[in-house]
Order: C-alpha cells, then structure tokens, then sequence
DNA sequence: TTAGGAATAACCCATTTGGGTTATTTAATA
DNA sequence: TATTAAATAACCCAAATGGGTTATTCCTAA
C-alpha cells in the first residue's frame, strides 16, 4: 500500500485526484490539504509516501512549502503537479527538493505510474520538462575566448591564485595577468569572482 | 520514418540494435560506427535523425564523440545507451550534449519509445539516470553558516565586491570583511574565488 | 610575404583583498 | 540571570589583484 498526500488548491482538482488515487488498488489518499500552511503544519505527523504538490498556492507557494516539509521529513518523495513549465518554477522547485515534475496535462493513468516510479527510485518528469533539465547541463563555447584564455578561465573558476596558476601552466605570472585581461575584457567583468560567477553561470567551463 | 545511426564497439550489441530498429515500421538504421573517430568523420555526412551512442569506446571516448559531433550538427539528438551509471559518464555526457541516457538493460521496446520520445522534444532516462540529474539540483544547507554569512556568501557568488556588498547589506565595509573572514574559516578557503567555487560546485547557495 | 592574432613577458601604480587583533550591542538560551 | 552566539565596527599590514602600457616570438591566413 503507498499512501499519498495531496497539496492542492482548487478543490475539483484535489478532489479528483484523491478519488482516483483511491479507486487504484494498492494506494491509499490519506490527507488533502488547500493550501501550503496546513501543509506544513500536519503532514509531518500524517507521514504519506509521496505528496503530489501543486506550486500556485495561496499564501506561502508550493515551492517555500517543499523546502520547509522536506527540511522535518528528508527522506519524503514530492511530486509536483502544476500548469507552471516556466524555468524558473522547474528548477527552483527541483532546488527545493522536489523529485519529480508533472504537469497538468498527464494523464491519470501516467500519475498513477508516476507515483510508483518515484517509490521505485526514479523521477518521473513530463517529456518537456526532462528536456529542460537536461539541456541545463550543455556547455556554452565561451565566445570568443582563446584556448588558452579558456584553460585560465578553468583555473580561475577552481579557484586558483595567479601564481597557482602561473605555476599548473607554466607561465609566467605577468603572462596570467595578461590573459586575465583579455578575459575580463571580453567577459566585460572586472574581477575574479565576477569571472568566476558569469563562467558558472554561463556554463563557459 | 526516423532515421538513427549507431556507435557501438560491441559487434553483437551493434548488430541486433540495427536489426531491432530496421524491423520497426517508420525506423532505418542508415549506419553503424565501431569508434568515435569513424563516426565524427562520417555521419555529418549521413545526417541520421538520432544517434544512438556507447560511451566506453576504444580510441576517443563516447563523450568527445559527442562534443565533436555537436559542434558539427547541432541540432541532432544524441541517446546514451551504456551499461555506466557513474555520476560522472552521466553528467559529463550531458554536458557534452547528449539528449537522453539509457542503460543497457533498457528493454528494445522502451529504446524505441525512446527515439520516438527524444524526435517529440522529450529526454528518455533510466529512472536511476532521472533521479541522479534530479537529485543534483538540490541545495545542501551551507554547514555552520550563520544566516548572515550565508547572506554574503550569495553575494560573493554574484560577483560583488566588499563595497558592493557593504552597500547592499547597508553595513560597514568591516564588518562585510569580518563576516568573509568567518566565511572562509567555515569553509575552509582562502580566497573570494575559492569561496564562489566551493559555494556553486556544493550548492551552498 | 606580410599583417594580424595568440601566447609569451615585464613594469608601474592604485585598489582590493586576506589575516591578525580587539570591542560593543543585541538576542537567545541555559 | 549569566553566558553565548550573532552581528556590528575599527585598525594595521602585507599580499594579491586590476588597469594601463609596451614588446617579442610564433603561426596562420590573406
């Protein structure tokens, strides 16, 4: 038996959700809650296997709601169930710790196998969303930037002094200096952690 | 009819791939390369919809394979098919480009729902692939930082200086240095880049 | 064959940063 | 109530960094 919460504000949707959890043997709804705060306040005791979490709530959101119920109950999986494909939403609800990402659309069927996945150690995520996760993780060719320019930009992002790096490529450090300048140039940044921060950001390296 | 290339060392594995997608209505396997090397050299001339691609290949690996063939044809879609499921093949191989990841184990008619999955904007993973790349989005709680110090800390990963900062947290150029150094301590670092590095590569913020 | 980009190297100077020390106020908690 | 942690602030000094200028060598492409 997997039991299941479900977070949810509009009270057709909740409602029909918990029905069709409750018509598939083997799961089991055993709270349903409006909005984030009771949420919060009543699943830690309630303890499901999965929680099916909607990310516009009223009041605190979906995703200030996964951080706070998975910092009393770390090992809970949350899936969440929201019209929102939007970037931002995906990533900082996968940052909060959500496991999976379903939108709306899917089909009862497939949120049922969802929930088993996400029991069985996986990450149920609707194709587009899967497509933007994994696209996050492509690197950009940093433009413009030399080959050797890049390797120093690698350095600076692992943290390296001019001289630690002076020393790995075995140059000078005035000649480090040198192409730190040109890198700051064409990254139009003025410093090492601004370097390092729009690398990263980026994904130049 | 999805055309799909193959890059496999294994003769056999290579071989009842090409026969599996040849028998499947609407799917040609228009080649089939041993190595890295002969793929990069030929399929940008063959132009396959997917490539179905091995990552422990002899000479260069599957992931330069993919880098290589990347830059050349941009808009292809790369499936990993490997029985590695180390973080770093997985992580690096989607930094490299490629579209989907399976494991070896994955039943013939799931890699074929695959290439149909992948030509309709999706990214098939194994659920443990899935749940690796989920997994690595989430923040770690930064340990021992104070809610200040973690304040600073998420300006120095945006790049800004002590003024900066100073500014922003409307206190004392000092006192920013006073919390930077017990950041460092924490941290155990030395430096700002140290600290953004140590900071992004954890997800401390 | 020559112009230009890439990589190398050096010098000057001001600013920023890193490490050490000390101190006050406030809030939490034992 | 006494203690502790967190946040605030200042001073000294040395080292690292950032910006400007100039120059040489090598290689590639016009």
């Amino acid at each position: 038996m997997i039991t299941v919460s479900i977070v949810e504000d509009d009270d057709e949707i909740r409602q029909s959700l918990s029905m069709l959890i409750n018509a598939t043997d083997g799961f089991e709804c055993i709270s349903t809650h409006p909005d984030g705060e009771s949420a919060v306040k009543k699943i830690p005791n309630e303890l499901p296997d999965v929680i099916l979490m909607d990310i516009g709530l009223p009041g605190i959101s979906g995703i200030e709601t996964i951080k706070r119920l998975k910092e009393k109950i770390t090992d809970i999986d949350v899936i969440v169930l929201t019209i929102h494909e939007n970037d931002k939403f995906v990533f900082d609800a996968l940052c909060a710790g959500a496991t999976g990402y379903l939108l709306k659309e899917t089909p009862p069927l497939r949120i049922m196998e969802s929930i088993i996945e996400v029991r069985n150690g996986g990450s149920p995520m609707s194709t587009q969303i899967a497509r933007m996760v994994v696209t996050s993780f492509k690197l950009n060719p940093a433009p413009d930037l030399t080959q050797r320019e890049t390797e120093v930009l690698s350095c600076l992002v692992d943290g390296m002094s001019y001289k630690m790096i002076a020393d790995k490529l075995f140059i000078s450090e005035e000649t480090v200096r040198r192409h730190i300048k040109n890198i700051y140039r064409k990254l139009e940044v003025h410093s090492k952690s601004e370097a390092v921060a729009k690398a990263i950001r980026e994904k130049l390296v």
